[in-house]
DNA sequence: CGTAGCATTGATTCTCTTCAAGAGGTGTGG
DNA sequence: CCACACCTCTTGAAGAGAATCAATGCTACG
């Protein structure tokens, strides 16, 4: 018999569990530092409440709902965007399997944001409840989810950076460079990349207008960095766009 | 007898511990939330290991250090700085009596920041340790190190909004009602500011240029709406500065 | 095969930066 | 107590980079 604790949107498939134990999983090592005892691991999957299923476009959480579960990202692309008072839009971040989304909802009582699929996704949901208690029990546990917020501030630092003192290129080459370091993480290629989102998500997401993307991507590929075809972005000259990013200073 | 861990500057002047309980302390209530119980106070307070004064222009860590501690402020002025590899600096944070410094050191090995006093400074240490450790036997502190820092990473998406969406007015408009906001939580007027960093570091935060700054306070001083003199700045229309930000949309 | 969403390319406009000079304010030493 | 130096802030003029407006091209999906 299935249970079905609440269907969000219609398009939202809730999975059967059998599967969803951490240790099976072959990202356990991306989502979890490989000092987690099997047993712990184990703990954790059996807090997984339910596996869900995304088609392209569908939303996990919608900003203001109330939250109650941070969500690991098994497959597929997502964006996450925040609607401002003054109706205009950020995208806060693009997630890939392995990864954390949430973060920002945790202990918080409504979510900031909305959690958008960018293609078919599958994601593993973890009730903030159970998750705060286990900690209580396994000081790796939260140690771990200190580190990973931690992590993110520090991101977030850098990003503040790159919007706020670097040129249009410069976020460009520093975006793509982390997205290659993302996909080496998940053990795929370093240079043929795959970017999940439109030009028009990136431009805000890097606070350029789209058409400024479009044009910096033409030129890194005229300065033979870079090959564009479409999302699929070949990285030619690694060692030429970290030196793009060392400015040259007198 | 006074136990000394690691004086890391000369300048850093480690008081000793008697009045060192956040029980005794009047910004408990800004620092922690009331749900806690006096008795979670008092062990917290009990963890402090050092009460420490800076003199303007001090660091209570830098970039590099390995991290051990995170810090809550008692009183004065302090900035948060990052050094990027290629040689320039993003001021990352602010901060006030009652707020936190390091969240994003919490958890890392080493600081990604250098936390300088932009005037004298009064600061409360707490070792991640046994703060970590504590939050293992007190659930409620464990929920509160949660929520100040998925409230950080909410207020970080907020400023990346801010740096990439908005122009020069509008960003010193936000900043200056936020600040407004951090007074009042602190029992402080909403309308009478004292800023507590430069132009060129506000600039910074901000992702101008301190000129652009300069002019932008200006012309909003010509429109009626503050009063500068200095770092001394006051809010003439608040309602009219929010409407600043509602940005007129078709 | 046609349409809709996504992406590229071009021309123009505008905001902010940069460079430059000078004014105000503060602290130190004579 | 004043003078000088240093730091901070203001103001002006010129230029650069990105946004905006507009049109066209591409691709994928029904």
């Amino acid at each position: 018999m299935l249970k079905i604790d609440r269907i969000l949107r219609k398009d939202i498939m809730t999975s059967p569990l059998p599967t969803s134990r951490c240790i099976d999983c072959g990202l356990h090592k991306i989502c979890f530092p490989p000092s987690f005892e099997p047993a712990a691991l184990k703990q954790l999957g059996n807090l997984i409440n339910a596996q869900k299923v995304l088609s392209k476009g569908d939303s996990i959480y919608r900003q203001g709902d109330s939250s109650n579960a941070i969500y690991a990202v098994r497959s597929g692309a997502l964006k996450t965007v925040m609607t401002q008072a003054d109706g205009t839009t950020q995208v806060t971040g693009f997630y890939l399997p392995g990864e954390v989304i949430g973060l920002d909802n945790l202990a918080q009582s409504h979510c900031a944001s909305t959690a958008i699929a960018t293609e078919k996704a599958g994601l593993c949901e973890l009730p903030v409840h159970a998750m705060s208690k286990l900690s209580q029990q396994l000081p790796e546990l939260q140690s771990h989810l200190f580190q990973i917020m931690s992590t993110e501030i520090r991101a977030d630092y850098q990003r503040m950076h790159m919007l706020s003192q670097t040129s249009a290129e410069e976020r460009l080459v520093s975006f793509l460079l982390s997205w290659s370091a993302r996909q080496t993480r998940r053990r795929l290629s370093a240079d043929a990349l795959r970017l999940t989102m439109t030009r028009e998500d990136l431009a805000n997401y890097l606070g350029l207008a789209l058409e400024t993307v479009s044009r910096s991507l033409h030129r890194l590929q005229a300065d033979g960095m870079i090959a564009v075809a479409g999302r699929q972005i070949t990285l030619l000259d690694q060692a030429g766009l970290h030196e793009h990013l060392q400015r040259q200073c007198s």
